[in-house]
DNA sequence: GCTATACTTCGATAGCTATCGAACTTTGTA
DNA sequence: TACAAAGTTCGATAGCTATCGAAGTATAGC
């Protein structure tokens, strides 16, 4: 694990910011792509060695047009569930741990 | 508490299943909702002498209307999120354990 | 510089949704 | 039985969104 507590501040989020994450849930193709970056992240390799999660895979394994992929994942950075990174040809994906810590609290704790 | 581990079966829900209950939060006012009955139910009062959470208080306190409000309601009702049920005058609302724990063990495990 | 690959941007469209006011139903109470 | 309160249903509307195909951009390799 290369998380510690830091990566987890009990970050506050407001209603709008928290519902516009959910919203980015709330279609199956990007549920899809964002557990698939969550269990990336889970499996986790060294940084220097992770290539990370592609958007090629993404485009390459869902029934949608690339097009719809690159929507899906501007939306997900917009609400704040992950950031995206160029590696030469491709594009990663890696997650943003506080706002899924957020929501986690959200369910579990209030 | 009133629950037991059999009150959080490791439920599985289909991703447009899960996609449906992450929509139903995606609305401001339908968290609001939600997180009134999440935390209703962690202040938990014995079932006897417990109204539930009114829907009648939402009426009140949200800045929306009482056919928002109803519509609202029915939404999470629909996405396996919370139940209802009538108490004499007032709808009370109870949550959904097994779709709050699928949510919570998406977010936390895979 | 040329070509192929990996996306992105644009413009369009069909379908959904949050909200409202008005009218209705159901329940408790006088 | 009548009235009031709590919530629902209806019909309408403005605005959003998932998806597409076509055309554009950026990167790697030759």
């Amino acid at each position: 694990m290369y998380m510690t507590d830091a990566d987890y501040p009990s970050a506050e989020f407001s209603d709008d910011e928290l519902a516009l994450a959910f919203k980015a849930l709330s279609n199956p193709n990007r549920l899809r792509i964002y557990r698939e970056i969550l269990r990336h992240e889970r499996h986790d390799v060294g940084p220097e060695d992770d290539a990370g999660c592609l958007v090629f895979d993404f485009i390459n394994k869902l029934d949608i047009g690339a097009p719809t992929v690159s929507h899906h994942v501007k939306e997900l950075v917009r609400a704040g569930l992950i950031r995206v990174e160029r590696n030469g040809k491709y594009l990663s994906c890696y997650l943003n741990a506080p706002m899924r810590n957020a929501m986690a609290v959200l369910l579990n704790n209030v």
